[in-house]
DNA sequence: GATTTTGTGGAATAAAAATTCCAAAATACA
DNA sequence: TGTATTTTGGAATTTTTATTCCACAAAATC
């Protein structure tokens, strides 16, 4: 299928040669796009102020089996980048689909689309103020717990090791010799937990956010869904959501650190700007 | 009519009290937002595995008259949030444009870019010649070693996960206890070593490098750049350029976690491959 | 100015989509 | 264990939406 920016480029090619009513419709289609993808035949009708079937005509004249074929790429434009990553995507693994058996890269590109996609994807599922209060609550606390299990623990000891850099007491509940449960038992009211956790949701990380809950511990935490059981006792939380493509699980990882760096670089400056009205 | 955001406050809400179908497809609304505004009830269906008449009893549960009038509380939060971004993504243009060096929040947006940025650069500093060999080797060898230390520790523990997860034979050379050194002396003939460093390139991931190639074990890099110490002694790297943007190192991560799921991903393919040939 | 060709609107029809309804399964309750 | 209640899937139906077809009008051609 054709892309919708082909569409429009051609569109605009054959103007010239187009009968009237075919220019009007053509040029309310590339002003309104918008309604050219969402809207049913008869309200696009009504609003070019021209029959339902001359819609269909118009989409005929540029090779469409009728107005519904016209309309999907006309949809799949609306969600512009987004969408023709996904729509890349989609024919990636069709073409997977058929061809089960050979080996046919580029994989490399897949995994790259998928992750930029994941990176957009980002930009909603994370709103700027729960971010802000991410960052705020791990500055004002005395020390930042950290805890992940399996996948999900790489972040974790990221966040460890950027967190000590930048000055800020950090631990790192990293389940050495399954001493997870005592480990979490120094923190005090005044700090905070910072938890990260996808599914499958390791149950010894739900319970120490459970309990240390119970302490008054701040909790923060970072999931990949509004269901997550991680929410039950958190504070503030972070999403990144993930999609598996062909069962396979990791896709949303770029975005993941792309957070995380994002959290790391915005506490610095926090901290920054703190010591430095302090000093003044 | 409700608008996107408050709908989907409620669906969150209610959750718990929902039947199990209705649970489902709630989960399902929410991580697919955009299959829901803009498909049609049987495509929806079939993806979220239920029947249609689930989701018009879905629909009516929150209070609509049926499937469609929900549907465009979606179609409307598409809209919003397709707009939000293109406005967020002019914004950012044009402070970008304006003052390139003082950024100015919300710097999530920066962070993103940036990952976008360093996805697009993987692929001109992978080539696939290389990553096939890599996976190759994974796939020779009898058992693969990984190391890391600090920063780029992470990626090792993620490519051990998922190597174990794989069913390839794997052992993480953690350091626990300063054990390094000694961890290494397993390594035999026919093993692997995948070994990621950047900068500053850990000495004692150096060393055990060269003391590895000494016997014979087959090397994998993954590092920074092609003068990076570390491939003095590799068989055959991969490389991840580095762009520190605003003095902030890490940018590179999403990359970095990008190329690790490709390997992986890859890597299962050949398995699979093998296997099915030799049990035929 | 007559005749063919092309373009147009709208009613009729076909197709697709959404909704309803009911029987069966699952669950809760006594 | 039996009964009542809720939940569920899918076939039948209704509604909505898209498409076709044809009569008429406007242009173009001769």
């Amino acid at each position: 299928m054709e892309n919708f920016d082909q569409l429009q480029k051609r569109m605009r090619l054959e103007y010239p040669d187009l009968s009237p009513r075919l220019q009007h419709l053509l040029s309310f289609a590339i002003s309104h796009p918008q309604e050219m993808a969402l809207e049913t035949i008869s309200e696009i009708a009504q609003k070019a102020q021209a029959p339902p079937s001359s819609l269909v005509r118009f989409a005929k004249h540029f090779g469409f089996q009728g107005f519904s074929s016209m309309q999907k790429v006309f949809r799949s434009g609306l969600v512009s980048s987004i969408s023709n990553y996904r729509q890349r995507t989609r024919d990636l693994e069709k073409r997977l689909a058929e061809n089960q058996k050979g080996i046919t890269p580029p994989y490399l590109d897949y995994f790259i689309e998928g992750g930029i996609e994941s990176l957009n994807n980002l930009r909603q599922s994370v709103n700027e103020s729960d971010l802000k209060k991410v960052v705020e609550l791990l500055a004002e606390s005395k020390t930042v717990y950290l805890v992940a299990q399996r996948r999900s623990f790489p972040v974790a000891f990221y966040l460890h090791y950027a967190l000590s850099h930048l000055g800020k007491p950090a631990q790192l509940l990293d389940s050495l010799g399954g001493m997870l449960s005592e480990q979490g038992k120094v923190m005090k009211e005044g700090d905070a937990l910072f938890a990260v956790s996808f599914p499958p949701y390791a149950p010894e990380v739900l319970n120490l956010v459970k309990e240390a809950s119970l302490e008054n511990i701040k909790i923060i935490g970072l999931t990949d869904s509004p269901l997550s059981p991680l929410l039950n006792h958190t504070n503030v939380h972070l999403e990144v959501h993930e999609k598996d493509r062909f069962g396979f699980r990791g896709l949303s990882f770029p975005a993941l650190y792309c957070l995380a760096l994002c959290l790391v670089f915005e506490l610095g400056r926090l901290m920054d700007h703190q010591n430095g009205s302090q000093s003044k």
